[in-house]
RNA sequence: GUGGCCAUGGUGUAAUGGUUAACACACUGGGUUGUGGUUCCAGUAAUACGGGUUCAAUUCCCGUUGGCCACC
């Protein structure tokens, strides 16, 4: 059993995922690591911040550095020195944000490369052997991620495409197992429908009849309203296997991972702690006291009002990683300055805060 | 000392004898949800001073002050 429920209470469920790279303590956060490194830290600072996992992507991975020297270099965990463990999103999402340059094919799915133009064709079978060679630990399927608001029609075809590349996907995914570099690899299904309950359910029931090791919650953070994606997580609740982690992709914020926890959600990503930092908005805890919305907020370090803030980033007195310990040296006067005549340090001073922040968070709601 | 050139937001530059004087940076505030991006959006803020010509001057003229250059 590579999922053990141990617990589920008002603020969600608890348990215990366990990766070729490390058992994991859910519900966790993922921290983004799109094109094999969280932008402006090393695996070193990883560590030290205590993620035992980060996101990484197959369809940026793929146009560089490339499935060959991927397979050469004996996949992503050597290649970036990391020895936790890798989730790849599939680039399910990148056809739909990159949907200029897109072409869907029952086949699959053909691109223009952002980079250099060149047309490319991801298919169900193609997006595992990258995956196999990148070596993840967990692997997604490619699915087809619809703009919110769409219409039913349009929900359904998507739907039942994502389903039919799941099951060519856990077929290709079965047949590469011997020999790869990570044969204990899970593969997760990814649910689509949109904000209908139906096809929600719909979705997660043929998936469920392929048989995935989790299940992820696609298509929402796109843009529709909080409560809209409670809904679909309340009606997904009831039907998903117990014993099987849930995964929202793509989200979200604090305040709404606690609603989501809450709702049965045992994992998430999101790029809002690692874009913000870099576009200086931090997080900052208020209270541990997660049933307050307002439990936190979000500074603008840019603001005049941190000018001559000897604020730690981290309290003294809160210190517990290695991370904690370096944050804790530095003032929000001196991230202010930092930001203000664009040192690099500014960035991964608050890259690593933001991070501190969410793993904090996680850590509360598994409590 | 003589001659020449110049004076526009915090800074560097536009423009014009006729409504709300433009742009960039800086400054101030906001955005970002399975990351093409040190990014996007918005806001505050100026015609050196005094006089003259004119219906109307930031613009033309004179003076003052300040700066730059050349010559002695």
């Amino acid at each position: 059993m590579s999922f053990e429920l141990i617990g589920r209470s008002e603020q969600g469920r608890t348990g215990k995922l366990s990766l070729p790279h490390g058992d994991m303590q859910t519900p966790f956060f993922m921290p983004i690591a799109t094109k094999g490194a969280v932008k402006t830290l090393s695996s070193f600072d990883i560590e030290r911040l205590a993620s035992p996992i980060v996101l990484s992507n197959t369809y940026h991975l793929w146009l560089r550095p490339g499935l060959e020297l991927m397979k050469e270099v004996g996949g992503l965990h050597k290649f970036m020195d990391w020895h936790g463990n890798i989730l790849t999103d599939s680039g399910g999402f990148q056809v739909f944000s990159l949907s200029g340059l897109r072409k869907l094919t029952e086949e699959g799915v053909q691109f223009q490369s952002h980079i250099d133009g060149a047309k490319m064709m991801l298919t169900p079978e193609l997006c595992m052997d990258i995956q196999r060679a990148i070596g993840s630990d967990i692997v997604m399927v490619l699915d087809v991620c619809t703009e919110l608001p769409a219409t039913r029609e349009k929900l359904v075809n998507a739907l039942e495409l994502t389903t039919r590349w799941a099951k060519r996907s856990k077929e290709q995914f079965e047949k590469t197992r011997e020999g790869s570099v990570n044969p204990n690899a899970k593969l997760f299904g990814i649910i689509q429908g949109g904000t209908d309950i139906e096809l929600r359910i719909r979705s997660a029931k043929e998936l469920m009849e392929i048989g995935f090791d989790g299940y992820a919650i696609g298509g929402l953070s796109v843009g529709e309203p909080f409560e809209e994606a409670c809904k679909v997580l309340e009606a997904l609740d009831p039907i998903l296997p117990k014993d099987k982690p849930r995964y929202f992709m793509g989200g979200a914020q604090p305040h709404e991972i606690v609603g989501y926890t809450a709702r049965g959600i045992d994992m998430f990503d999101c790029v809002l702690p690692t874009r913000n930092a870099r576009h200086g908005s931090v997080y900052l805890s208020k209270s541990t006291n997660l049933t307050q919305c307002d439990f936190y907020e979000v500074a603008n370090i840019h603001n005049a009002k941190w000018k001559t803030s000897t604020q730690s980033l981290v309290a003294k007195d809160d210190v517990r990683t290695p991370a904690d310990e370096e944050l804790s040296r530095y003032t929000m006067g001196y991230l202010r300055h930092l930001f203000t005549v664009d040192e690099m340090l500014g960035q991964r001073l608050a890259t690593m805060m933001n991070l501190r922040f969410y793993l904090r968070l996680m850590e509360e709601l598994r409590k």
